[in-house]
DNA sequence: GGGGCCGGTCACAAAGCGGTTACAGGCTCA
DNA sequence: TGAGCCTGTAACCGCTTTGTGACCGGCCCC
C-alpha cells in the first residue's frame, strides 16, 4: 500500500511519513507540486496526501492534474477556517480533507476509511468466498481452478466488485473508480470490460453466474 | 426520509446533497431563503439544513418562519468563530449547528443524531410500514412478499411516494421529481407509470390498495 | 341527455441499453 | 521493425423501458 505525501513543510511531511510508515504503509515524500506529479506518474500510489500551499504548483493544481488521469483517493491538508479552500478542493475531486493541525490518529483514521471506500483493501491477496485476487500477480482464481491472468483494468474492476461482493455497484461508481473521472459516453467501456472479464472468469460467459448485471450496475457473487 | 437543503453556495449544496443522497435520503435543494420556505410548505421535509448567509431571506429568518409552524429539526451552517450567529441561531430554535467547513461524515452523524432525537425512525431511510425500497438493487418488497424488480422511473416514483407515505403527492410535483421539469402534457406519462407500477406491486391492480388515486395526485398507503 | 374532463387500460412506436463482434491505434518487447 | 497484447470505438442485435395515441367508462355541469 503506497502513499504519496506532498508538503513543503519538512517537519509536517516527516511527521505524516513517520505516522504512516509506523502503520505499515510505504511512503513517498515530495516537497513540491511538480515533483508530486512526477512521482505520482512513476509510482502510481494508492492514496495521495496533498498540502494546499506548495511552491511550484499548488495542491489544487496537483489535485486537478491527478484527477484527470486517476480516481485515486486524495486527502487535502487545509488551514482551519479557510472554507473556500475546502469547497474548492472538494470541487476539484479531493475525497477528504484534514484541518491543520491534526493528530496522527485522525490522519490514519481518515486514510483507512478512504481506502476502504475505494475498495483498495490493504491485505494483499484480496478474497471473498471462492474468489481470490492476487494484486501482485494480476490473477484471479475462482474456486479451485487455475489462476487466470488479468489486465490492469480488469484487475481494477474485479477489485471494486470484490470489495463490494454481493452488492450491486453502481455503473457510475465503477466508471469513476476504474478509469478516473471522465466525460460521458464511457458506458461502452464498462460494457466492454465486463464482457472481457466474463470471458476470462465465467465458465459459460453467455450465462454468467459470478459477474451479474443488475438494474443499477454490476455485482459479484462470491459464494 | 426527506431533507431540505438551503444554501446559496452551489458547490457546498451539491456536496451536502450528494452526501445525504448516498446515505439514502431524498434531498430537496434550494438556493435561497424564499424558495426554502416555499418548498418547505410543499414538501414538509423531515429535517432542514440551513445556511445562514443567503440572498432574499437569511437563514435566521427562514428558521424563525419554519419554527412558527413546525417543530422539524433544523441544522444551521455557521462560520467558525461567529459566536453571535451561533447564539442567535440556537435562540431562534435551531436544533444543531455545523461550523463550516465540515466533513460529510460529521454532517451525517449530526443529522442522524437529530432524527433519532426527534423520534423519526431513522434506521432505514427507505422503508415505511410494510414497504421497503432497495435503491441498490432497484427492488421493492411489500410485506413479506418477494422483492419486485423496478425500472429507474418506477423506483423514482416509488421513492417520492414513500417519502410522503400516507399523504397525497401532487401530480405536478411527481412529474417534476421523476422526470425533471418538462412541459405540460406529461400527465399521460404519470398515468402510464402509475399503471405500470401498480401492475408490479398491487395484488389486484384493478383495485389498488397501496398506490391510491386521490384528488390532486397519488398517495401511498404503507401500513 | 349530451359534452367535456379525467383516470384507467391497451396497443404500438421510439428510444435506450446490454451483449456481442470486429477492428484500429498504441504500447511493449523481442 | 514487426508481433502480440491491451484498450478504446463503432456497429449490430434483441430486449426492455419509456413515450404516445386511442378508446372506454365514470363523473360533473350545462
Amino acid at each position: 500500500m503506497k502513499v504519496l505525501v506532498a508538503d513543503d513543510d519538512g517537519d509536517l511531511r516527516d511527521l505524516v511519513a513517520f505516522t504512516l510508515t509506523q502503520a505499515g504503509y510505504l511512503v513517498i515524500k515530495v516537497p513540491d507540486g511538480p515533483t508530486a506529479l512526477k512521482r505520482f506518474e512513476e509510482e502510481s500510489p494508492d492514496l495521495v496526501v496533498l498540502d494546499i500551499n506548495m511552491p511550484g504548483l499548488s495542491g489544487f493544481q496537483v489535485c486537478e492534474a491527478i484527477r484527470k488521469r486517476s480516481a485515486v483517493p486524495v486527502i487535502m491538508l487545509t488551514v482551519r477556517g479557510e472554507e473556500e479552500d475546502l469547497v474548492r478542493a472538494l470541487g476539484l475531486g479531493a475525497d477528504d480533507y484534514l484541518n491543520k493541525p491534526f493528530s496522527p490518529r485522525t490522519l490514519l483514521a481518515r486514510l483507512k476509511a478512504l481506502l476502504r471506500r475505494a475498495g483498495v483493501e490493504s491485505s494483499a491477496p484480496l478474497s471473498s468466498g471462492r474468489i481470490r485476487l492476487d494484486l501482485e500477480e494480476y490473477t484471479v482464481r475462482v474456486g479451485g481452478g487455475e489462476p487466470v491472468q488479468l489486465t490492469k483494468l480488469e484487475l481494477r474492476l474485479m477489485q471494486m466488485l470484490l470489495a463490494n461482493a454481493g452488492h450491486t455497484v453502481n455503473s457510475d461508481r465503477l466508471l469513476a473508480q476504474v478509469w478516473g473521472h471522465r466525460s460521458g459516453g464511457d458506458r461502452a467501456l464498462l460494457k466492454q470490460l465486463v464482457h472481457r472479464l466474463r470471458q476470462k472468469v465465467e465458465i459459460d460467459p453467455a450465462a454468467p453466474v459470478l459477474l451479474l448485471t443488475s438494474a443499477a450496475g454490476y455485482k459479484l457473487i462470491a459464494d
